[in-house]
DNA sequence: GTAGTCAATCGTAAAGATACGATAGAATTT
DNA sequence: AAATTCTATCGTATCTTTACGATTGACTAC
């Protein structure tokens, strides 16, 4: 197959899936960090800072737009991207709901 | 090519999409939530949990074991797995000073 | 020892992800 | 209008991921 089944999760869970994926690969990380301190916001910036290809990076880009947690702004001739405030927080309520249902203290089962 | 060119990243970013790949598809989300509730911490449990076939969910536990989030103990003819507390909380630590880098009062750069 | 149970691995098929060169589209500048 | 600039998209190659049936290996129970 090769295809995730999507229809036998919950939506949380494919949600969480989603927002993850976002941080899943280091590129995407390393724009998000860009992106987050201002060394760059323009597509072209961000080609310039990452060791890879335009097309490379304008896909990329485009997975964290329809994640969501990104947001361009066409700014002709350029395209000025940054973070969309509201869903970064999503990320940040759903991680940290997430991370903390698991207490250190407990033990493993056995 | 279809291979990410882990070496122009940062140690750290690389962590960081692998910490994010444990999260990245609704299965190993499902599989982590009933580990942390204790639903199953079986495979067998966690395959009947699952409307998935038992080499797909012991893939996916291998997946999450390579990240070094979950750990699992022979305990014949079973094996039970249950979450590393080290790594998860490597997690929180990562995903939390990550996300929180951005301040929501930032505006768009425009 | 034989049968049964459980989980890992093998083999395989299909779809997705990653990367890049080349091209196209949209806007400014000349 | 023509040239330039910037980014999105197309086409394509290659590798990875997801999924499952079948088999193997390890251990228990009889």
């Amino acid at each position: 197959m090769g295809v995730t089944k999507t229809e036998i999760f919950t939506e949380q869970q494919n949600r969480i899936a989603d927002l993850a994926k976002a941080f899943s690969h280091p590129a995407r990380v390393a724009i998000l960090q860009l992106l987050i301190s201002r060394k760059a916001c323009v597509c072209g910036d961000l080609v310039d800072e990452l060791e890879l290809a335009q097309a490379t990076v304008s896909q990329h880009l485009k997975e964290l737009k329809r994640i969501g947690i990104i947001h361009g702004e066409i700014n002709p001739p350029r395209v000025c991207y940054c973070i969309n405030p509201v869903v970064w927080s999503e990320a940040q309520k759903t991680f940290g709901s997430l991370l903390d249902t698991f207490a250190i203290t407990e033990s493993c089962c056995n």
